[in-house]
DNA sequence: CAGAAAACAGACAGACTTGTTTGTTTGGCA
DNA sequence: TGCCAAACAAACAAGTCTGTCTGTTTTCTG
């Protein structure tokens, strides 16, 4: 394994191990453990334990809008099926066993210091999200793309903390079908 | 002070300290500091943590569902305001400047697995704000008051969610919003 | 008032935490 | 092949964590 798949590899083991037990309860040395590597080398790549969690709030941030980017451009044949098919990527996700509700709302909640970069990461990642969904809103022509983004993100934000609490998958189907009629009424409007 | 009075504060002391600095980060050293009391007393009234963790989510819970009943009760005139009261209380909670979050999604992001009593009291939580929801929903004589009742509750979640992670309490109205078309709809249907 | 129960401060145990240090071994590159 | 940087294991430091124990003082109650 060369050097950076080294590094890869540990961000998504400590990525798997933050998000299952928690930021605070998952220890660098359970960490290094699973991941096979020295303590010295862990703190070769990242200055510290919050560095380890900044860069791995980084790197899911881009695989999950990545790979909600994949199931939209695949999915969704319109522009306003594409809005609608974020969901189906939330309820693929809430179906996996590895899902244990947000990694970045659980993030802002043991570090819930607005300064903290643990904190600003966090809430990088929810800023895109909005942005995205704004995105999609405009090229689907809808009215007020923004005030409709941000009415998806409710919806979505909802649907992630009720599954992940009911453990039910079926919260996205539900925040869906009321995210269907916002955007059924926002095309009627434009 | 008396005893029930002691154990009364000792809970509030934890409850703002886990809400604020998460349920790891904040020590029971740091709990009997604040609360002003020695940790055998502490361990006499809680056998552990987590126990005393359980405490302060179920005396959360009764503090919250009763304060929103009260702005329930007081704000709204009729049964449909009722229900879109719920989110002026949100409104007031965002505000509140030992808003951290909600408490319960943070206990479900720290003790992820769902046999623990502390996942469990979280979740007990959220049934009771659905359950609140539809016995709301119901009285208003809207239709398919179960389905209005989640819809609902995501909105909620959403918004606690948003707020949270942005600072906005805007969140509130933008939720109150989706969600007075939601019971319009509802009304014309019924 | 006397006795019992509880609260107190503080030390203590033992395990765990992050992060550093040491000295050895390995692997890539010239 | 020879070198250098990096990875390694393991011990270590210094502090924190939960939970227990001791002995004293307060407080409630019969």
């Amino acid at each position: 394994m060369k050097r950076a798949e080294k590094r890869e590899h540990l961000i998504d083991v400590a990525a798997e191990l933050f998000n299952r037990f928690g930021y605070h309860a998952a220890g660098v040395d359970q960490v290094i453990a699973e991941a096979g590597i020295a303590k010295t080398t862990l703190y070769r790549h990242f200055g510290s334990k919050e560095e380890l969690i900044v860069a791995v709030l980084k790197r899911t941030d881009e695989q999950f809008r990545d790979a909600m980017r994949q199931v939209v451009d695949r999915t969704g044949c319109t522009p306003k099926q594409k809005l609608l098919a974020t969901f189906d990527f939330l309820e693929g996700w809430f179906k996996d066993k590895a899902f244990y509700g947000c990694p970045f709302m659980s993030a802002a909640g043991e570090y819930a210091e607005r300064l903290s970069p643990v904190f600003h990461e966090a809430a990088m990642h929810k800023r895109l999200m909005v942005a995205y969904f704004e995105e999609l809103a405009r090229a689907a022509g809808l009215s007020e793309p923004a005030r409709l983004a941000e009415e998806i993100n409710l919806l979505q934000e909802g649907a992630i903390a009720v599954a992940h609490i009911t453990g039910d998958p079926k919260a996205a189907a539900k925040a869906m079908a009321v995210a269907a009629r916002l955007i059924e009424d926002a095309g009627k409007a434009a």
